[in-house]
DNA sequence: GATGAATGAGATTTCATTCAT
DNA sequence: GATGAATGAAATCTCATTCAT
């Protein structure tokens, strides 16, 4: 991995701080943040510890890092929805846009998902879960019956689902993510139905 | 040490071992498990770490004893499950008893859902994991499309989000449970439709 | 050192933190605080770093421990003191008891005295002003004229110097610090004199 | 970098030496030897750790520049003295003018006298101590009774004192000192005469 | 005259665990 | 049924220092 013909360490320079950032949500996702450490991360870059830190102040600024980086396609993805009429379409189009989302950043939603204890601490915590409620806003109609809300975030969790648990689901993964966003789709849909009526 | 008659360290003998566990589930479901130490554990307690060691050979050993009597009720509904016919209603009745036994043992369920990466080395993970599947198998036909095979995935977890992400929607948490329900029914009877024609 | 006739580690149960505070007071009047790492002290302890973090919650927490212990005898002779007349036999007598208290708690005053920087940090530090300023305000009288006042300060700072800058002359030990007493008396008493007549 | 216009980093050409200095005296001053770190220093010149390393080869000899700039006044004053008769006006004058050298070099001698632990190992301890004995052996008679040479290093000690302790003696900062020469020059005048009778 | 990137050594602290009593 | 004393391993972090550019 990153070695050349003539052996040396390729692509050394410069990009360092990126490839803490890699090898750190590639470990903390596979071991959980608590299980990895930084000598662990160090060892596997093949610098010191100490190199670490030259690039980021603690060990949660790794993971404060990842975050800002992975969590802006979510961001944008909020604004664009927020600029939108609360048609059944636009809810469509998000659960469509969010599944994809996820998809593009896998890695730091299992690393959230499988390590929310520790992440609730990380006082980034609140600031994701901020912005997942900022989504849910968007697809949720506060005036509909309890049912429907729940449906509506039902849907965004099978989307979250599907991407763990359904693993073990037999089954082409593409065709399984086709249909976890089918089964998605029709929860908003009957959400917004259940709300509006027929329409 | 002991002391009786005025009844404040009454009840504090025999029952150590399960006051361990009430403890360390708190304290687990609280902070996650790593964050957890044994001095934490013993301190709230009010006792040596060393006592600990008294009743359970290992930290992995208390999570386990709390895995098999919290989970026993999960294993009877299996049980059960496979014993029935697979019809609607058999399906509709696991999802509600599963339903039941999540809000019965709600700290466990939230104690893993938030520490996957711990429980997953945990050894135990696999065979929680394999129960879980079991009740998987029970309401999933699977021969039915994929599509129906996901919707009822997506209602388990939508009772397991029930448990957690619900619960800062606004409403009554009575009714809130009662909607979760109601969603995670649809989605097994939808289900079961798609797969056997509305019959 | 504390090595009985068969070589074996005498002494060696239960007076392991006093131990720990003999040596780190040595160690830390040396060599100064921060030179002086726990590695070191429970080396020449002959246990493990762990050891002392059983009997200490912190490095701060042994430094605080050793002042709890030898400033007693000051905090006795400052209430002694209040309980006094305000006059110039009182005044020569606090400064010889001060004098012995020095000299019984030398390393300790030898360690504040070389490590005031670090001290200052230790919130120790102003405990122990305080106490060396209640002293003061005993000896001083603030009706006084300042140069008189002076005199009391340096009354007391000339002890604290004979401990250590006065090693340095020739002479019998015993000798110098009667010379060193002598001088301090002389300094109360001229303070005295100066602010109330030769009465 | 090198702004000149607006002024701002005007003056940054040419006396980082200096610059690197004070900061450093002004932090080993105020926090301690130990626990100021060079990265501290570079962060508040707002220069690299390596750029202190262009100037100085290490961090002690920081601190050895520092002493050598400053204990040049100290060094011509002892000087003088040698060439000057014993007589209680040259004592006098010495006292007079080591405590405008102090006064003019005041956070050096407060760093001093407050990280003496550190300043021992510091290889220039030993220099400045020298130093120090050198005006003492002018003011000291060798032969003169102990308590005489007692009083001799009190009188020193005391405008040391004055620098620090006496700080919070109530009364104008200027008056102060007057008044701490002054206890100072009646020390030597007394030992000067218990030498050599009222001449 | 300085920076960016890194290192090696070491500090303090915490943890699960052990065992004689 | 528990405690007191300790350990070994490891974690996070900091520091002075180096060197190619």
């Amino acid at each position: 991995m990153g070695v050349t013909m003539d052996g040396t360490k390729q692509q050394r320079r410069g990009n360092t701080r990126q490839r803490i950032q890699d090898v750190a949500l590639e470990l903390f996702a596979e071991q959980g943040y608590e299980k990895t450490s930084l000598r662990e991360i160090a060892e596997r870059l093949d610098v010191t510890k100490a190199a670490l830190y030259y690039h980021f102040k603690t060990k949660e600024e790794i993971t404060v890092s990842l975050f800002e980086d992975l969590t802006q396609p979510i961001e944008a993805l909020i604004e664009w929805g927020r600029q939108q009429p609360h048609t059944l379409e636009t809810k469509q189009e998000i659960v469509r846009r969010y599944s994809e989302a996820l998809a593009g950043a896998e890695p730091l939603f299992r690393f959230m998902q499988e390590n929310q204890a520790t992440v609730r601490e990380l006082r980034i915590g609140d600031t994701f879960k901020d912005r997942l409620r900022g989504l849910r806003d968007i697809i949720i109609d506060p005036e509909a019956p309890l049912v429907e809300q729940v449906r509506c975030v039902s849907a965004m969790f099978t989307l979250h689902a599907g991407m763990f648990v359904m693993q073990d689901l037999e089954g082409d993964p593409g065709k399984k993510r086709e249909a976890v966003l089918e089964v998605a789709l029709d929860l908003v849909t009957q959400a917004h139905r259940g709300a509006h009526g027929t329409e």
